[in-house]
DNA sequence: TCTTCTGACACCTTTGAAGAGT
DNA sequence: AACTCTTCAAAGGTGTCAGAAG
């Protein structure tokens, strides 16, 4: 039993937000080759009423607030930022190293680049959890991300395929360790120059840019693991070891449909958005107390741990001594604490694009060219793939 | 001794089946 | 017979905590 929410319609809980550069509507005719696995929007929309407010219900309530909608309303400057330029690699734009940024409440929540736009929905929710330096849960059986990366597209071509991709790289090249109140530095990681890491594929993929533009992307189903002999098709990362997220969109040649025999290239359009205020450390066991209320705060499966008042088991978690005005002195956002990082040459990293049960694996080359392949049992999926970074 | 990890646990929400009512 | 609504059990997500492991 899942929640279905992973395109996440307009309509539902969430207010209408206009976008920066809504491109112009254009009929669309869903091709043969999604009868499968083409989102099923008529279903979704019926669904996602709910859903939204079960995965993020805090997201979209402040999704309502004025701080949210401002965005929305009076887009953001533009940034067009370019990185690794070179023909027959994709372009990657992020809107600003982390490592300089003064703050996170000033990371934009859209991202342009060759017209092609992408909102981060949730960025509310992501600013408060970056200002107190975001953790995400690893387990052995998988945990979901909270926040999960949820985007809005516009700008796509309608007509055109496109495959989107999430990945999950390290954002950087030490491992940390808690010391009291921040994150420190703890010596360079062992793992990152041989280690695997994995992408996601939106369940959907490849579908109409019509289709992605039409609804809410999420990868609310992304679980994040510690095993590294995991075969659920999770994200396997390293506790302690920082990471962000980044978003590939990438369009599937005309005409191509990926076979085992014809991989899918991917070229100098495909497109990289990494929002610096997505960035987390990956952990085992919570170490920011202020991070542990913000997820019981807003993620509506942690409601019993919330100060409802009533609660016994809170009672029993947070008893007496501590009281309500010294953990409410806790709760407030900390200075910004001083981050050390570097950008990290992912050279020589390895990227397997999941498919749960059928393991493929995509080598990242020094030159940042990569190629990937995957198994489908559903024929109108990709089954190969060719990425160029 | 300290840090990190693991598994059990209680509590929560959602889903979907089953039944009743219209 | 078809549809809508309610109830309830099951599944799965959540953070906490004690103990294990290194």
């Amino acid at each position: 039993m899942e929640v279905n929410h992973e395109l996440e319609e307009e309509e539902g809980n969430l207010p209408d937000v206009p976008l920066a550069d809504p491109p112009a509507p254009v009929p669309t005719s869903p091709p043969s080759c999604l009868t499968t696995e083409k989102p099923n929007f008529a279903t979704d929309a019926t669904t996602e009423g709910k859903a939204i407010s079960v995965a993020s219900n805090e997201c979209s309530s402040t999704l309502s607030s004025p701080a949210e909608a401002k965005p929305a309303v009076t887009p953001p400057p533009i940034l067009e930022q370019t990185f690794d330029q070179t023909p027959a690699t994709s372009q990657i734009l992020s809107a600003t190293d982390p490592v300089k940024s003064p703050g996170a409440k000033d990371f934009p929540a859209v991202l342009t680049f060759k017209g092609v736009s992408v909102t981060l929905e949730n960025n509310t929710i992501w600013k408060q959890f970056c200002q107190c330096g975001t953790e995400m849960i690893l387990t052995k059986q998988g945990r979901r991300m909270f926040p999960y990366c949820r985007y809005r597209l516009a700008g796509l071509d309608p007509n055109r395929m496109y495959s989107l991709v999430l990945s999950i790289v390290p954002s950087s090249p030490f491992r940390y360790r808690w010391n009291t109140s921040r994150w420190e530095a703890n010596g360079p990681t062992e793992h990152q120059s041989q280690g695997l890491i994995r992408a996601f594929p939106h369940h959907y993929s490849p579908c109409l840019g019509s289709d992605w533009m039409s609804c809410l992307v999420s990868f609310y189903k992304l679980k994040l693991t510690n095993c590294f002999q995991d075969q659920e098709g999770h994200m396997i990362l390293h506790s302690m070891h920082r990471y962000i997220p980044r978003l590939h969109i990438i369009p599937v040649l005309d005409g191509a449909t990926p076979t085992v025999d014809k991989p899918v290239v991917m070229g100098p359009e495909s497109i990289t958005f990494t929002f610096p205020q997505t960035e987390f450390m990956a952990v085992t066991t919570y170490q920011n107390f202020r991070i542990t209320q913000l997820k019981i705060n807003h993620n509506p499966f942690a409601k019993g741990f919330r100060e409802d008042g009533n609660n016994s088991r809170l009672q029993r978690i947070h008893p007496p001594a501590v009281s309500p005005e010294t953990r409410t002195k806790l709760l407030k956002p900390a200075e910004p604490a001083e981050q050390q990082e570097e950008v990290m040459d992912l050279s020589g990293l390895e990227i397997e694009f999941l498919r749960p049960n059928q393991g493929c694996r995509l080598e990242v080359s020094g030159c940042l060219s990569a190629t990937a392949s995957f198994n489908s049992d559903t024929p109108n999926q990709h089954t190969n793939f060719i990425a160029c970074w």
